[in-house]
Parts: C-alpha cells; sequence; structure tokens
DNA sequence: GCAGTGCTCGTTTTT
DNA sequence: CGAGCACTGC
C-alpha cells in the first residue's frame, strides 16, 4: 500500500519521541509495519533492538505476519522469537517475557520482588477463590457483607493505580477501606506463597524489576526503538513501564486516538496521550485524519456524535470514498424483533449473494447476544460468539489446566484445592482444610506434605491412604513431565485420572460429548508445543492459556455471522456492521448517565462502533426489553439524537421483516419445561426452549436403542401404550411417558 | 462425602 | 431468567 505524506512521515521518522494521532480506519496498522520495515531494510536498525507493544495478542500476531512477510523470513507464532525479530507482544506478554529472562538469570531473593522462577498466573477466579478464603477463614468476616468481587475491585483498582498494599493504609477513608486493607495484605502474602501473580501484577512486577537500575539498563541497551499502540489506553504502571523504557534513548513512538480510549475503568488514563508532548516537549505529533475505511455517510454520523464531547485533542476524520447509503435505524417494538430483523436482514443479503461473514453484530453487554443468538439459530444462519463465557473457563478445562499447574508449580495451592478431588477420590473438605492449614503453619509445598502424609496426625488413616493414591499418580505425572511433551502429557493425565469416566457419569450424552471435544480442543493447542524440550512446552503452554482470549484465535474456515461487544470490536472492520440496544440504560449504560466522564466514554464507545462500518451501518433498538425477569421500557439512547438526521433512514418494519419471530414466541410462552439441544454449525452450543416433544409411540418397540439429552443412550425395556421403561446406560432404568419425553430413536 | 433442592442475588466493558 | 451457593438428607 501506498502510503500518504502524512503516513510517509510517520514512517520516516525514527529518532526521538513521535506521537501519531491515528483517526479510526486511518491506516495505522500498514503505517507501522512499514515504519517497522523501513527502519530495518532501510536504516539499518537490528530486528532484535525493536519492541512493539499492542492492545490484544491478535493484534500482536497480526503484526508479527506482516513483519516477517516484508523482512522475508518465517512469522514467529510467539514474542520468544529467538531468532533476527522484533520483539512485538501486548504490555502482558511482554512482561512475562521480561519476568521470566530476569528470574531466570538473577537470584530471586535479591531481586526482592516477591517472585520466584516458575510462577503461576492467577486468573480472575482463581483471585476470587483466594479472597473469599481470606474474608471467611482468616478475617472471620462475613461474604455478604464484605463481597469477594468487590474486594477484588479494590484491590485491582489500587494495583493500577500502583498503590502497594503497605500503602494502601493510608487510604482508608471508610469500613469498606479497612477490610480491603487487612485483605490487601494477606492477598498479597498468599500470592507470594504459593509462587503466584495475578494479571495486574504483571504490570506491576514488571515495572518493580525495571526500577532495578542494572536491569533497566539491560532493556534500555537492547531496545532502542520502541512503539506503542493504543497509546490511549494504557494504565498507571503501563505509562511508567514505558517511560522507563524510553528513557535512555528517547526513541518513542507512540500511537492512539484519545477518541477511542474506552478502558479508563481498567485504569486506563486518557491524559497519557493528551500529555505526551508535555512530557516530551520535542515531540513531533502527527495526525492521520484520512479515514479510507467507511463511506462519507458513516463519518459524518460518527463525527457529528463525538463532536458532544468536550474533552480530548482536537481533529476530525474525512473521507475520500462515496457518500454510500443511509444510516439504517431500526425501531422495534421489542428486543425479539430487534433480533429477528436484523437476522432477516442478514439472510436477504446473503440471498442476494453476500457473506455471512460481511456481518458483524456489535452490543454493550456480553448478556444481549443470548438474543441475537436465538433470532439467528431460528433462521439457521452460522454465527460466531467472541468473549463471553470463554473457552478455558470452563470447567473441564479449568481442572485439566489445574492438573497442569500444580505439575508445574508444586505451591499453586489454588489449582491443588481444585483438583485434589476431582474426579471423586473421597478426599473431602475437612481434609483439604486440614493439608491448608498445614501447608499454611510450616509453608512447605504440598508435594513435600503428601510424600510425608503419615505424619499429619489430623487426618484420619482413611483419608490418608486417599492422599496417598492421589500422591503417586501426581508423582508419576510428574515424572512424566520431564519426559513427554504438554500435549502427549495432557492425554496422559486424562487417562490417569480417570477424566473421561468422570465426565461421563452423571451427565448427558450430549454435555459429555461436548466436553470431550473440548479437551480434544485443548490438546490441539497444545500440540503446537510439541518437538520442544518437554519442561519449557509445559510453562509456555501454560503462559499462553493464562493470557490468551477468545478473540485471539483465529477462525477463518467457514463463513459466519460474528458477535462481539463494541468494546472488543475495537481495531475490527467489517462491510455491514450492527449497532444494537440503542437505549438510554443499556447504551449508554444505567451506570454511566450520571457521570459526564463516564458518559463521554461510552460516547467514544458509540464512535468507536459507528467506524467499524465500510460500507453499511444498521443502528436498532427495543421499545421494550425482557431484562431482568420482566419488560422494561427505555428511552432511545441519547447518541442516537446526537446523528444528523439527514443522515438516517428509519427501516420500515414489513411482515417479511417479522416472519419467523411467532414460532418462537408461542415456543417460550411454555415457559418452564426446557430441554437444550444443541445446534450445529456454531462453535458455541446454546440452549433454547423446546415446547415438549410429541412423538409417535407406533415407532417405538422393546429393544430400541433410544437417545435422551439428560440420561444419555438407553435401550426400552418394557413398553405399554405410551409408557415405557428404559434401560439407560449410565443412569440406570427409568420409567418415561415416551409420546412427550425428549426422547430420539437411534 | 455428595447429590439434590431451594434460595438468593445479580449485570457493563477485558489484558 | 439463570448461575452460584448454602442447606439438607442420605
Amino acid at each position: 500500500m501506498q502510503l500518504n505524506p502524512k503516513q510517509e512521515e510517520a514512517k520516516n521518522k525514527i529518532e526521538g519521541p513521535l506521537l501519531i494521532i491515528a483517526g479510526a480506519g486511518s491506516g495505522k496498522t500498514a503505517t507501522l509495519s512499514q515504519r517497522v520495515n523501513y527502519m530495518i531494510k532501510e536504516k539499518g536498525i537490528v530486528p532484535p533492538s525493536v519492541m512493539m507493544v499492542t492492545f490484544t495478542n491478535k493484534a500482536a500476531s497480526e503484526m508479527r505476519e506482516r513483519v516477517a512477510k516484508t523482512l522475508g523470513v518465517e512469522t514467529p507464532r510467539s514474542i520468544y522469537s529467538r531468532g533476527n525479530f522484533p520483539l512485538i507482544g501486548t504490555f502482558h506478554s511482554i512482561g512475562i517475557f521480561i519476568l521470566k529472562e530476569v528470574l531466570n538469570n538473577f537470584d530471586s531473593e535479591e531481586l526482592a520482588i516477591g517472585l520466584k522462577k516458575d510462577f503461576v498466573i492467577y486468573d480472575e477466579s482463581d483471585k476470587l477463590s483466594v479472597l473469599k478464603g481470606i474474608i471467611k477463614n482468616e478475617l472471620h468476616l462475613n461474604e455478604k457483607e464484605y463481597p469477594a468481587r468487590q474486594i477484588a475491585f479494590y484491590i485491582s483498582n489500587a494495583k493500577n493505580a500502583l498503590i502497594s498494599a503497605k500503602a494502601y493504609e493510608a487510604e482508608i477513608d471508610s469500613s469498606i477501606k479497612e477490610v480491603v486493607f487487612k485483605t490487601y495484605l494477606k492477598y498479597e502474602e498468599n500470592l507470594r506463597q504459593n509462587n503466584a501473580l495475578d494479571f495486574d501484577d504483571i504490570l506491576v512486577k514488571t515495572l518493580g524489576l525495571l526500577r532495578i537500575p542494572k536491569i533497566l539498563d539491560i532493556y534500555q541497551e537492547r531496545y532502542k526503538y520502541l512503539m506503542v499502540d493504543e497509546y490511549q489506553d494504557t494504565n498507571a504502571p503501563q505509562y511508567e513501564i514505558v517511560k522507563l523504557l524510553a528513557a535512555k534513548y528517547r526513541n518513542l513512538a507512540v500511537v492512539g486516538d484519545d477518541s477511542q480510549s474506552i478502558y479508563s475503568w481498567r485504569g486506563a488514563d486518557m491524559r497519557n496521550i493528551i500529555n505526551f508532548r508535555k512530557d516530551y516537549t520535542d515531540a513531533l505529533i502527527i495526525k492521520l485524519e484520512q479515514n479510507y475505511r467507511s463511506t462519507k455517510t458513516i463519518i459524518s454520523g460518527a463525527n457529528s456524535v463525538i463532536k458532544n464531547n468536550n474533552s480530548g485533542i482536537k481533529k476530525e476524520l474525512w473521507t475520500d470514498n462515496n457518500t454510500g447509503d443511509k444510516i439504517n435505524y431500526i425501531e422495534a417494538p421489542d428486543d425479539k424483533t430487534e433480533a429477528s430483523i436484523i437476522a432477516g436482514i442478514i439472510r436477504d443479503g446473503t440471498e442476494d449473494g453476500g457473506q455471512y461473514a460481511d456481518n458483524l453484530l456489535l452490543y454493550r453487554t456480553n448478556a444481549q447476544s443470548r438474543q441475537l443468538e436465538e433470532a439467528l439459530m431460528i433462521k439457521n444462519i452460522p454465527y460466531r460468539v467472541i468473549g463471553g463465557q470463554k473457552f478455558y473457563d470452563r470447567k473441564e478445562i479449568k481442572d485439566l489446566l489445574g492438573y497442569l499447574r500444580v505439575i508445574h508449580n508444586s505451591n499453586d495451592a489454588v489449582s491443588m484445592k481444585r483438583i485434589i478431588n476431582v474426579p471423586t477420590r473421597k478426599i473431602g473438605a475437612k481434609s483439604i482444610e486440614i493439608l491448608d492449614n498445614y501447608k499454611l503453619n510450616f509453608e512447605l509445598p504440598y508435594l513435600q506434605i503428601i510424600e510425608n502424609i503419615d505424619e499429619v496426625e489430623e487426618l484420619r488413616p482413611a483419608a490418608r491412604l486417599s492422599i496417598k493414591v492421589f500422591g503417586e499418580i501426581y508423582n508419576t505425572l510428574r515424572e512424566q513431565s520431564n519426559k513427554i511433551v504438554v500435549s502427549e502429557l495432557i492425554s496422559h493425565l486424562v487417562k490417569a485420572v480417570q477424566y473421561e469416566e468422570y465426565i461421563t457419569d452423571g451427565l448427558s450424552t450430549d454435555e459429555a460429548q461436548s466436553k470431550k471435544e473440548n479437551i480434544e480442543e485443548l490438546i490441539t493447542v497444545a500440540s503446537q508445543y510439541n518437538g520442544m524440550d518437554p519442561r519449557e512446552s509445559l510453562a509456555q503452554f501454560l503462559e499462553e492459556v493464562a493470557l490468551i482470549t477468545d478473540m485471539d484465535t483465529k477462525d477463518e474456515r467457514e463463513d459466519y455471522v460474528t458477535l462481539m461487544t463494541i468494546h472488543t470490536s475495537k481495531g475490527l472492520e467489517q462491510t455491514r456492521v450492527f449497532l444494537t440496544g440503542l437505549e438510554d440504560g443499556i447504551f449508554p449504560s444505567f451506570r454511566s448517565v450520571g457521570d459526564v466522564n463516564a458518559l463521554e466514554e461510552e460516547r467514544r464507545l458509540m464512535y468507536v462502533g459507528m467506524t467499524r462500518a465500510r460500507e453499511e451501518l444498521y443502528i436498532s433498538r427495543a421499545k421494550e426489553r425482557f431484562h431482568f425477569g420482566d419488560y422494561v421500557r427505555n428511552p432511545e439512547s441519547r447518541f442516537m439524537k446526537e446523528i444528523d438526521t439527514q443522515l438516517i433512514e428509519n427501516y420500515a418494519i414489513t411482515e417479511k421483516s417479522l416472519g419467523g419471530t411467532s414460532i418462537f414466541s408461542s415456543v417460550s410462552s411454555l415457559g418452564g419445561t426446557s430441554d437444550g439441544f444443541s445446534f450445529g454449525g456454531a462453535s458455541t452450543a446454546k440452549k433454547v426452549v423446546k415446547p415438549l416433544a410429541n412423538n409417535d409411540v407406533s415407532i417405538f418397540s422393546m429393544g430400541d436403542k433410544v437417545a435422551h439429552p439428560k440420561f444419555g443412550n438407553g435401550i426400552i425395556t418394557s413398553l405399554t401404550g405410551e409408557l415405557a421403561e428404559i434401560a439407560f446406560s449410565s443412569n440406570g432404568i427409568k420409567k418415561m411417558n415416551i409420546r412427550i419425553a425428549p426422547v430420539r430413536k437411534l
């Protein structure tokens, strides 16, 4: 791609500080990748001295791909590209990279950051379980009064503001903060003992290392050229990390758009980009305002919304593209109809030769995806939901990862508690509590306690025996982890602990099948590390799964509609975009309406959503929405009123566009009795309300094999009229009315 | 020790 | 409405 003069200028400015204000769709990625190319090919800069920070793993891998192409080398699959290549990753992945490298080369006692090598990363639920334990068992407080989620929120905010546990004492101005302080102290101690860190710590600990002069020196000397994308969304630790790394050579290019700053709730501070020129008074500032993505209409619409914000850097997006169609506004009577109209438009679009993949469906909150999914299912439209309940949050995946984590680090108490009795091996809550206390008092890894379990006198002999049995499995797996790569280790582990038997028992065949498929997928992901040193493959795999999100996984094989939150869509673009749920209370969120700053952030979110569209933009709202158990009527979103009316065309709701709702509403009115059936095609199988079956009894006879969604497969052992006795292979004999039961002949 | 049941409570947005 | 949780009865 040929760069325009401003992009060219940004490409050529290599030395010294540079701020690129890159509007939506202004060719930022092309500029950045060509800039890297220019540095290396024209300026003779060695690739490993370049560091580039992106916002998502997906952006990082795309950038790696582009850079690899221009350099004519193979794309490194991760940040550990030992070869002659720039370091490209998110703040978090680069942080882990630095932490691991430093901990492998320096004495951890000397570094004093409370972390040793082979650390584990705790996710949200791990964090909550630690906090719950502290609140309940150590502080003896009522969890209802002090919910772990709320405490976690305070602690996370403190970390993002670089306030340590000790320093938090100065923050106390309420009884809740008093509790936060106490919990925070114990939480940090707990992490240290488990050799674990949470997500916020990745940045805080990395910063801690870089504050050590001799460490900082290494990284300043190695990475002399720095680039940071989405700079408007950096938080305090990230800002400090960049500042330190850039302090010596000052070759720092930051890219961003204050109009697209949407993460302040996560500690991001827009002032970092606005004040860049104050931090680096000699900075060159380049504004990329020409949009190559969208029609004139869409750009005008987005501009008319964002101009209602007061804060920010002055700029205006413009385009040479066609005027294009008007923005379609759908005002549906209710949320079901809203979804159904959208599904109808998508279907009609494909009948005219379009692709499902041309459509992007956006919403404010993940919960809104449900209605849309149902409407798509009814019309048999393939789709994929990004985000929401993530693959790695599923029980079977968390269980197996729990095993891998305790194999990797036997100090990891959270994972140990998770798996020591999964599948059940008669190690109950009481025994786990005794082990826990023992570990806490003697500061021993689980491995050692288990090996010397006979010394734990509080345990009954039966419990001791159960733990010994577990200990043998655990030891075998640990030994194997040195000999076989992680993908094989998972297969072994599934067999060793009889995990498949565990999921087959007590679950329907459908559920068990989907869990098995998930395990298969996990093994597939892990097999990327085949051929590596076994221990190293385990370590890297665990790191990957800790940092990866759903949106990072590539899926280019099929034609499907994509659904995601507006936040997740930042950086993406699509031919036709639907922005749904434009109602005050939903978007903007009811939590923001009273607060000017929060409202401005919501408006920026609206701007982000609108500017995702290339050709067609649909905006929709429902006059009535089934929200919390009953119907609510939200007024039209204030953002809708901010769009120039001349740009809008009201979508005419016809009989045809309503078609398809009737089937579903009659079904859902039955309520109550529901049986899930999975929908083929989409990867996320969802439940749908289904009426009672009305089977033809005459097709069944004694000895027939049948399938039941709850009980699995079975054989009809007796049949009198409609009443059948069915022997299920894993659920025993059940009596049921075969006409209305959800059974299927095999 | 564990499954099954009834209860409560809740909802932004994510690396 | 539904996930998650405490409680109860084996």
